[in-house]
RNA sequence: CGCGGGAUGGAGCAGCCAGGUAGCUCGUCAGGCUCAUAACCUGAAGGUCAGAGGUUCAAAUCCUCUUCCCGCAACCA
């Protein structure tokens, strides 16, 4: 069992453009494991307690389960909307993963792995948080953003993370793909470095924090924030569930090592530190550590970071409705490479659908289709003798499907999309210098007509496939044009020359990417 | 010497790990075609691969140093 997961989104606000790449990457890649033929689950979800959603919902006058609940809906409905389909779905707040965090905390005290202490330092009455030295400010003092600073002492539950960061330590070097890209796990092992007998407070005062929950054993304090929400990850797989829970087989789900896919922000420490502790305090063995596959961000035109006081801030929402689901999707997973960070350029948006999509992939389809039905009748035959140009075409297709699957196998969307493009231009060239259309105009070419055209459509038919992680709605329609309905259904290993039948009767062209065109707004 | 990423024709990127004529898309220019969503095809111009040094028969690719840009600096309880 393949074993997906996303980082599940806090529910403080409305999803940005970065929200919708995680989830749409990962919709993508749970897709393209189904297509290879393996079973596939995939968990995404909400991260619903903590301090800011309390303060928020105080400020709106509505309780803070009221707030998660409205925020929480503006994440589902955009993921129907983007066209991601999850198995599972994780809610902090779900009884069934709080009893499993209480479960876990409860067994992690019983075996020593908790203490309690107290600490002394300074805190901010106003932001109530406790404050370090990299919050002074170029003086040495804390500034007047931060309000009245008190020095005070508080006790707090830790978790001894120091046990295990030596074990951490040699089971990432020993793991060459613990975390991909490689380049995130020479940053994770420096930090690990410096990480020298440091517990992870793990609680929260309640008079300081209500909204999250509250520990087993100590009823005057919640449980801190990664400690709730990193749980998620085996609380929904099902992990010391109750049997009519309705959560799946935990060891079904997690049979093989799972991959999370996480931006590169929560890697350090959440995820790198202090996860796979955590898992091995339960008892995971190395085996069973989940791999993390860490994505880069979108930034701004120039560059710059996407957020609310520069303005830029991009409503994926918005972009949708502007220029449909497809286009939106298609951009997410080409203009960026995997792990790396890539700028959001609305132009290139536009640009890539319409070159890629509507004048290459869309055009080549409805060329073909077109001279099926003005040359043959609307039937396509595939008996004619072949020349060594018809036999590139199967040649190109074939390694356009290998380098498909090397890429997709390696999370690499966008190079697999120009896998797929580079075919499609194949056939474009292919479609000048056999001219059908010249062809057509001799009577004794009949058949070479038909063998060139047939070229076309099963190249068309083989790249729906393909596209269908990315594109699965545009699948589903190239499917029905080309009147091939067990496309949609077909998988990887059942791409070979001739879906199309002899003597299959081909659809009627109709535009399946409409160009998108942009208003001169001065 | 804190850590990591990046610097490749006008723009955006690939190539670098496993050295061997510098590649892709867009844009520009000139042709061609007409089956097709003003789509498609061919050709051309444009780069001393940030800079310096080193290794090598050979370096964008390996090593060293420098400059510039970006992000992070985790114990914030």
């Amino acid at each position: 069992m393949f074993f997906l997961t996303t980082a599940i989104d806090y529910t403080n606000g409305s999803p940005h453009f970065g929200h919708a790449y995680e989830k749409v990457l990962a919709d993508v890649i749970i897709r393209y494991r189904r297509l290879r033929g393996d079973e596939a689950f995939f968990l995404t979800g909400v991260d619903q307690h903590g301090q800011k959603v309390q303060q928020t919902a105080e400020k709106e006058g509505i309780s803070p389960e009221e707030f998660v609940r409205r925020t929480t809906l503006k994440f589902s409905e955009l993921w129907e909307k983007l066209d991601v389909k999850y198995d599972g779905w994780a809610e902090t707040i779900d009884e069934r993963h709080k009893s499993c965090v209480r479960g876990i905390l409860t067994e992690l005290r019983e075996n020593g792995q908790l203490y309690k202490k107290s600490h002394n330092g300074h805190y901010s009455v106003r932001q109530e948080q406790f404050l370090g030295d990299r919050d002074r400010d170029d003086s040495g003092n804390f500034g007047p953003e931060w309000g009245e600073v008190i020095q005070i002492e508080e006790e707090n539950w830790y978790f001894k993370l120091s046990e295990h960061t030596a074990w951490l330590k040699g089971f990432l070097e020993s793991t060459a793909d613990a975390i991909l890209p490689v380049f995130r796990k020479s940053e994770l092992l420096n930090a690990l470095e410096k990480n020298t007998g440091i517990d992870l407070c793990i609680s929260r005062p309640k008079e300081r924090l209500r909204w999250g929950i509250e520990l087993p054993f100590d009823e005057d304090y919640v449980t801190y924030v990664w400690f709730d929400a990193l749980i998620n990850y085996i609380s929904f797989a099902g992990y010391k569930a109750a049997p009519d829970s309705g959560l799946p087989d935990f060891d079904k789900i997690w049979s093989s090592r799972p991959v999370h896919l996480i931006g590169k922000d929560i890697l350090i420490p959440a995820h790198g530190i202090y996860w796979f502790c955590m898992l091995r305090a339960m008892g995971f063995t190395d085996a069973q550590m989940p791999q993390l596959l860490v994505h880069g961000f979108w930034n701004g035109l120039g560059g710059e970071k996407m957020s609310k006081s520069l303005g830029n801030i991009v409503d994926p929402n918005e972009l949708a409705a502007k220029f449909g689901v497809e286009a939106l999707r298609y951009y997410l997973m080409r203009d960026i490479g995997t792990g790396k960070d890539a700028n959001y350029d609305m132009d290139r948006l536009v640009m890539l659908y319409n070159t890629e999509l509507a004048n290459e992939l869309g055009n080549l389809c409805n060329r073909a289709l077109n001279m099926s039905q003005r040359f043959t009748g609307g039937i396509l035959t595939n008996t004619g003798a072949l020349l060594e140009e018809d036999l590139a075409v199967q040649t190109s297709l074939a390694e356009t499907i290998k380098a498909y699957q090397e890429a997709m196998d390696e999370h690499e969307i966008s190079k697999a999309l120009e896998a797929l493009n580079r075919h499609v231009s194949f056939c474009n060239g292919y479609a000048e210098r056999m001219k059908p259309w010249e062809l057509n105009k001799d009577p004794e070419q009949k058949e070479r007509v038909a063998t060139i055209l047939y070229h076309f459509a099963e190249s068309v038919a083989q790249i729906a496939v393909m596209i269908s992680p990315v594109l699965p709605e545009v699948t589903a329609k190239l499917a029905e044009q080309l009147n091939l309905p067990s496309l949609t259904s077909i998988n990887l290993a059942g791409l070979r020359w001739g879906l199309l039948p002899d003597g299959h009767p081909i659809g009627k062209p109709k535009p399946v990417f409409p160009r998108i065109i942009l208003e001169e707004t001065a």
